[in-house]
DNA sequence: TAAAATTATATTGTGCACAACATAAATTGG
DNA sequence: CCAATTTATGTTGTGCACAATATAATTTTA
């Protein structure tokens, strides 16, 4: 309508990607111990749940493709918290597994998560509102 | 506590990170018109509401260092929306302006504004309070 | 079963995003 | 006024993020 719809405080989308890298930003000590950069952490969690995955079953749960994964795992890998061995059954798929020592930081990896929780000043069940919001928020863009 | 805690599902953290990129995905198809990407998009916000600023006041608005925007100024010097000219009292600082083509692009702008905010399936009131609640979740996670 | 289509991953190129470092102009303190 | 510091911007290197393309293995179909 007026002018205000245009300025930058008054977006939703700005006020989303501006917490995501508030985020990261807060994450990034706590992983440098680690040893891991946010967007790894993410592939760990999956791991952590899952133990085994393929690159696609990957990119499905974060909602990454291949030409973000294929180098990301390659350095997980190198830092040894991961193995990638080419299937025997179906030689098109690449299987991702944790090795003892990626599985050895699950607790430090817990730790850091409650850390988080806690930085953001939610009470933990407004906590669980937000997310539930920010489910049906990237849900509607994603039909759009 | 359990296991719940370091599942994927429940990380407010992806939520807001999976959110802002379907934003991101979101705006691409209108602003590929306008000819921009989505950050260059946040810094023609900037410019159309002051309509001259330096590169550390734009900056400052985004939240972003000038490592990440000196290439992206120089490139929308190059599509021609911004005019990059250093400053004759201080010449440390460069003045970052709309030229005319950038800044008739104003009303474009808008009404993607508008088409996104439609796209998010909130309503008005619930997407101010939304507003509201990432800002705060922001300035809670930068104070710690 | 041989050709066509699909599936899984990898590669290349462009554009963020930031740390670390570099440079040059302005300001301040002695 | 001159040296030291601060300020504003730029450059380099690493790591996402994705589109487009490539490759190779499987599956389907004729």
């Amino acid at each position: 309508m007026n002018d205000n719809m245009l300025a930058l405080e008054n977006h939703l989308c700005f006020a989303v990607y501006a917490a995501s890298h508030a985020f990261t930003k807060a994450y990034k000590p706590l992983l440098a111990e680690l040893g891991v950069t946010y967007p790894q952490y993410l592939v760990m969690l999956v791991l952590w749940e899952k133990r085994v995955a393929t690159v696609t079953e990957i990119g499905g749960a974060l909602g990454l493709d291949t030409g973000t994964l294929s180098p990301l795992l390659k350095r997980l890998e190198k830092t040894g918290f991961i193995r990638r061995e080419r299937s025997k059954e179906d030689e098109r798929q690449v299987s991702i597994q944790l090795t003892p020592s990626g599985l050895a930081k699950r607790e430090v990896g817990t730790r850091i998560g409650a850390a988080i929780g806690n930085a953001t000043g939610c009470g933990l069940d407004s906590l669980g509102q937000l997310l539930q919001t920010m489910k049906t928020l990237r849900h509607n863009l994603e039909e759009a």
